[in-house]
RNA sequence: CGGGACGUAGCUCAGCUUGGUAGAGCACUUGGUUUGGGACCAAGGGGUCGCAUGUUCAAAUCGUGUCGUCCCGACCA
């Protein structure tokens, strides 16, 4: 087939059935393997290890904004729920229950947490007694249970890994402006180090956290052109501060209810870092998020070998020490172009190769697994070099998933023109929304695409609703969603 | 939870129609030759055929049930 062989003949190619891709792709590139629970799979190493990253990122994103973190116990008595009536609506649908422990029927069942705003609302009354005690703005890293219908790896899982922040305040203005700036750190954080851009805005009322008053939401678009939501941040005003008494004694000496929010990113974001990069080569990392950002491959017969190797070994303690996660695979029983099939495979940044004909003129070869590129370069001051092209490769990700949703993301007049766009070029609609909760749900009946969320900036704005041609108080994106 | 497909070696799959000694490629082990885009030769190891049950002298193969995965829907972060 020439140089438009296929490099990696396991897996399937995006176009031919983009479901089949992920799959396999995830699978060889060894991220996750399927637990014998329904639903719910094991994180293996190198899946594992980018959730480490995230997470190491993220935490310190928090803390920096005056967060700490602290663990809420994952069993919650049936009773908090029936403290917020559309929480308990919202997910009693999906809540896994232990009615039997030590060999006796439980007085109280428990539900395995969903989400831990009952829980925590319960604690911060015994906690909040005075507005000196507020703000109190409290994360826990943690696994969550929701026994979802459909499955799918990482995007929607039975048990998945998260953090869930849970802040109290004294005012709806200094918590609106806590929902809002998890927000942004969300946004910043999708962005800049998973390379994904998104669309910022808010969910509508159908679509928010269920006991919210409002929900935001960052939304990626997948290459398949299905949207994922990335990342959540909510307002709860004091209705959880009523359900579970949280009151304190304010300046004025007068009893009042605190304001909470809540936010949350999940494993889900590896989910979408897979579908947003990843190509028929298989997986493809952003730098920042790589467990391992650069593999050198030592080449050449035997009679040169030790020559290669301890120049490679050479460089690598140069790059190690710049703080690169780099990688040696000097195994001689696999060919190198079997290695490079490998590690494109696996979504591994960049590679160098270093060989005889490298060695005689003081160079290595650098190949980008973003661009494809292959470059010579010298061996002097490699570890600032490849530093720099680490960079770029960020950027060129980043990029080129921005030209990919620039190029989805339109507006509709109609529903009619919705539902054949939709069909023809899967992607992100902008149109005109009355509000209504009919006209919104007419929408997924007709088209399958839901409202994802009211984006904060509209370049095109539609002024009648897509259904019903009334006034619009609103322009939403629609799209297809996981 | 409804409709469809699938489950045989670590992986991809053949064998099943028409019941009768468990197969191939890749991977793995050992030895040798190799090394710049999935190397080659030789010799080896590895499977309660998802699980249960029924029919039969005999079940990977036929029947029933069950569990799991994938796809399409309903429900839902």
């Amino acid at each position: 087939m020439g140089k438009n062989k296929k490099f990696v003949s396991e897996i399937t190619p995006q176009s031919e059935d983009f479901s089949k891709w992920y799959i396999d792709t995830i699978k060889k590139a060894d991220l996750m393997d399927y637990s014998p629970v329904r639903g719910c799979i094991v994180f293996k190493p190198e899946g594992y290890e980018i959730w480490e990253l995230i997470q190491r990122e993220l935490d310190q994103k928090f803390k920096d904004t005056g967060h700490r973190n602290a663990y809420f116990p994952m069993f919650i008595p049936e009773s908090f729920f029936q403290k917020e009536k559309e929480h308990v609506e919202g997910f009693n649908p999906e809540l896994p229950w232990v009615t039997e422990a030590g060999g006796d029927i439980l007085e109280e069942r428990l539900a395995i947490r969903p989400t831990s705003e009952t829980m925590v609302g319960h604690m911060y009354a015994k906690w909040i007694q005075s507005y000196r005690d507020l703000p109190l703005k409290i994360n826990q890293w943690a696994s969550v249970v929701r026994w979802e219908k459909r499955t799918l790896p990482f995007l929607r899982t039975s048990e998945f890994l998260w953090q869930e922040g849970h802040t109290a305040h004294e005012t709806e203005a200094e918590a609106r402006e806590e929902a809002m700036q998890i927000l942004e750190i969300y946004r910043e954080f999708v962005e800049n180090f998973l390379a994904i851009p998104v669309i910022v805005g808010e969910k509508t009322p159908s679509e928010k956290f269920p006991g919210a008053n409002n929900t935001y939401s960052v939304e990626a678009i997948m290459k398949d052109g299905k949207a994922v939501q990335a990342g959540t941040s909510h307002y709860m005003g004091t209705r959880f501060a009523e359900a579970f008494d949280i009151q304190f004694l304010d300046q004025n000496n007068e009893q009042a209810y605190a304001h909470t929010t809540s936010w949350g990113v999940s494993t889900r974001l590896i989910g979408s870092l897979i579908m947003v990069h990843g190509d028929d080569r298989g997986l493809s990392l952003p730098p920042k998020v790589a467990p391992t950002q650069v593999v050198m491959i030592p080449i050449g017969p035997a009679k040169t070998r030790e020559q290669v190797t301890a120049k490679t070994n050479e460089l690598y303690s140069q790059l190690k020490a710049a703080g690169i996660r780099v990688k040696v695979d000097d195994n001689p029983d696999q060919s190198p172009g079997w290695k490079f099939n490998e590690y494109e495979m696996r979504g591994i940044p960049l590679r160098i190769e270093l060989g005889p004909r490298d060695m005689e003129n003081n160079q290595v070869v650098v190949v980008s697994r973003v661009s494809g590129e292959k470059k010579m370069i010298s061996q002097d001051n490699l570890a600032e070099q490849i530093l720099h092209m680490l960079d770029d490769a960020q950027q060129q990700m980043y990029n080129k998933a921005k030209q990919f949703l620039d190029e989805r993301y339109t507006s509709v007049d109609t529903l009619d023109e919705l539902k054949q766009q939709i069909e023809e070029n899967r992607g992100f609609y902008l149109a005109g929304w009355c509000g209504s909760a009919s006209c919104e749900h007419q929408v997924k009946e007709e088209s399958g695409a839901t409202s994802r969320n009211i984006p904060c900036e509209v370049k095109d704005y539609k002024s009648k609703c897509l259904v019903c041609s009334e006034e619009a108080k609103h322009n939403v994106v629609f799209a297809r969603a996981y």
